[in-house]
DNA sequence: CCCCGATTACTCGTAGACGAGTATACGGCC
DNA sequence: GGCCGTATACTCGTCTACGAGTAATCGGGG
């Protein structure tokens, strides 16, 4: 599922989503997303937009209507939807919106290689991020109420999503802030003691070389311990789906 | 915040991870993160890997350690992580996890273009949407299930948070099929009636056009029209931050 | 003992993302 | 009426992402 677009840049969704209502140049599109608030979550960038543009026109899914001068400003070319762009527009909203795709947000990321922080600096950074979060939540509350009064709750969906995931998560921070203060968090004991020692647990070791030496290559079981890693290994992370 | 890494791929994250516990060849790194199963958020872009590889060295966050042939193999080049590697990684993990992101979510971008769809295929849309998320959410939870018996829980969190989040998705979803079925949110008869009809409600009209023709152009005002647009104008999407 | 498919280990070329730079025009102020 | 700051509208070149291809090696079957 979710073949690759012709032009796969989200920015190009933005862009055809602005040509819907009549035909822009380049430089209003950008007007336009910023205004309408776009360029918070994804800042313009002027050469992209530029890129993209060319790409959707490439693949006949915008089309110049003309190319006029007026004053004397640089020549601006004025693109249209065409049908196959809208219906691409269209094709790619029904899939964007019925199929949940498997993302890699920044903090699980993060997450997945916290083994390298001692766990009171990581229990440290949690806290810190939930006082970010929280400030941020409460912001976007505000906003999102102080929109509320000018347009209809529809225009706000994005908003009221977004809010809900990130409620969702400065929950989930907050539970496992009290997993690891209460210690209650199985294998928390090893993390510190490794952390505080330098030694792998012994539970811990043959996890930690999952995958490693397809071939069992001789050479490289004699180089191991050539150079004394001072800092245990990083926490083993596997696969959340079967098979 | 958030200053942009030598090395900003998240790939270049789980290679250095990779390399915390011995140095390692770019094959084998790609051998354990698919062991970790990382190749299921990511699926391992060979181009990628050698170009972040050959990134790091060039920042001097790996070193190349030997470049031996055994057998007689494309000779294979083992890298291990610098003193500024492990800084590096450190403080990579540190902003990830302390610092929560604005993020975009394939999903919310979708949400945002919404409007081009009409109001009933939107909401079986949603429907499939929370089917698919339902299963997703049961295969996940079995495998969560299922590696909690191997390996101590401090390893699943990446696991558990994704589930969390997913769920808040998932009830979220809920709560606006809720509101589309029985016609609570405001703004839904407008958005029906438009896409009926093909005519702008007269209360959004002004909105569409925000941020649009910064410098009042007679020519632009000319010219709306030409094109008669036989679908509704898009819903306008504005920020969710004052200011 | 030789062949064949799978595995190992990369290389290279193209397409895309992006920032910094450029050049013009408008409007307000003295 | 001339000057300057800001807004307009891009262009260009570099750096990055990535997939398709390549080539060697290993192990097992006939």
């Amino acid at each position: 599922m979710a073949k690759r677009r012709r032009v796969g840049n989200l920015l190009a969704l933005a862009v055809l989503a602005a040509l819907v209502e009549r035909p822009r140049h380049p430089y209003e599109i950008a007007a336009v997303l910023r205004a309408r608030g776009k360029d918070q979550d994804m800042p313009i960038k002027w050469g992209s937009l530029y890129t993209v543009v060319a790409n959707l026109e490439r693949h006949g899914l915008v089309a110049a209507v003309e190319s006029a001068r007026q004053g004397r400003r640089p020549e601006r070319t004025v693109y249209r939807l065409t049908e196959a762009g809208h219906a691409e527009l269209v094709d790619w909203t029904r899939e964007l919106v019925a199929v949940p795709e498997r993302e890699q947000p920044r903090f699980e990321a993060g997450l997945s290689v916290l083994g390298v922080l001692a766990p009171d600096e990581a229990l440290d950074l949690l806290r810190q991020r939930l006082d970010r979060l929280k400030g941020q939540l409460a912001a976007q509350r505000a906003a999102l109420a102080g929109h509320a009064r000018e347009v209809p709750r529809i225009f706000l969906i994005e908003a009221e999503y977004d809010l809900a995931v990130r409620e969702a998560e400065a929950t989930w921070v907050r539970g496992l802030l009290d997993e690891l203060t209460t210690g209650a968090l199985p294998g928390l004991a090893e993390w510190r003691a490794w952390h505080e020692t330098g030694a792998v647990p012994p539970e811990w070791a043959a996890l930690a070389e999952r995958g490693a030496e397809p071939h069992r290559d001789p050479a490289a079981l004699a180089e191991r311990g050539a150079e004394p890693h001072r800092d245990p290994a990083a926490l083993a992370e596997r696969g959340t789906e079967p098979h």
